[in-house]
DNA sequence: GTCTATATTGAGATAGAC
DNA sequence: GTCTATCTCAATATAGAC
């Protein structure tokens, strides 16, 4: 959410919150440069196309979680440490970069054979489908669910509680950290014998 | 997946798996005639716009899942039976409209305005997050959980564990229902005293 | 670097013959 | 009920003046 310094930089921050909101195919590069403040044809001395305006806005976002992924792994934690940890990164991205993380989340139909994006997310997910095997080797989870389910509910349990809860200031990234953990190793289940204050 | 008898019920079912394949916007009329079998022109002899296609397939939808979600509630069970019998239904009505379910999954931002949708998906959403807010009520569920995520995650469960194994014959939706209602009440780590024998 | 003007394409939809 | 032909409009993109 940070304020664009230049141009190029306005056009691209105006262009992710309107993806977001409306969708890429619903939002013209008209509708775009109204709400930048100049006519549709400046922004191809930006941008050579459309496109290429999406591209930036996921690759800036598949950069940001690569690195805070990469920085996780380096500690070399434990699988539920790590599971925390994981979560905690994505939180802060999502912090960081809602509009991205919400085209990551819902325009997945409209990125899914450009070739620069498949790169960068599959890269992603595979951080995550292999700390669940590893879980599930180390006997920490279960052996009888999809990893791949697995790694999509919890990818949109941070990505659905982030949008949920951010407005409302009563709990911070860390605590949304915890309870979401949470939530995926003990459940749904009340239990009078849990210790964490949670905040999903 | 029954076979449509008439060529109404023809083009419905063809659009449908071609919006589910590749979204509603990117989905042309004249793709559907070719589909089909007839050219774009005879598609309005039907349907008065593509909109309205959209309309029949997503109304057929959440009409069977109120049907079967009425049925469910009107058994009176307590809230983890019906919770697994929601699953149960909601899996069924996967297996009969695989594609429509998908547009109802991946489509929302397209749909989100019309009238006649929201009403229908307002009114699934209800039967969930009361479910909720009685096992929340009763100390079943956890209280610090937001409903709108927890109904999300089910829904996202239901919908990719079905899409995940419904390939592969080795599970039965009664398993699969075992499993996703194990996993919301027991998360997500292996336990050896576990009884049910699950699939997700 | 921005604007004006316009080319180009593609999509939804319609009229009317058969 | 289907086809032919076409309308209309909207969207991406370009060319060239300023």
């Amino acid at each position: 959410m940070t304020e664009p310094q230049d141009r190029r930089e306005l056009i691209v921050a105006t262009a992710a919150e309107m993806f977001a909101r409306k969708g890429i195919k619903a939002t013209t590069v008209r509708e775009i440069a109204d709400a930048v403040g100049v006519l549709s044809g400046s922004l191809y001395h930006y941008f050579k196309s459309k496109d290429e305006i999406v591209q930036e806005i996921l690759v800036e976002f598949l950069e940001e979680t690569r690195a805070r992924y990469a920085e996780v792994l380096g500690r070399g934690d434990g699988v539920a440490d790590t599971l925390r940890e994981l979560v905690l990164a994505s939180l802060r991205v999502a912090s960081q970069r809602p509009y991205a993380t919400a085209i990551y989340q819902n325009q997945l139909q409209y990125l899914i054979d450009r070739p620069e994006f498949k790169e960068g997310s599959a890269e992603v997910q595979r951080v995550w489908l292999e700390l669940i095997a590893r879980g599930v080797a180390e006997g920490v989870f279960r052996d009888d669910i999809s990893p791949r389910v697995f790694y999509r509910l919890i990818r949109d349990a941070v990505w659905m509680s982030w949008r949920d809860q951010h407005s409302d200031k009563r709990y911070s990234i860390e605590q949304l950290a915890d309870a979401i953990t949470s939530v995926f190793l003990d459940g749904f289940v009340a239990r009078p014998d849990r210790v964490t204050a949670n905040a999903l």
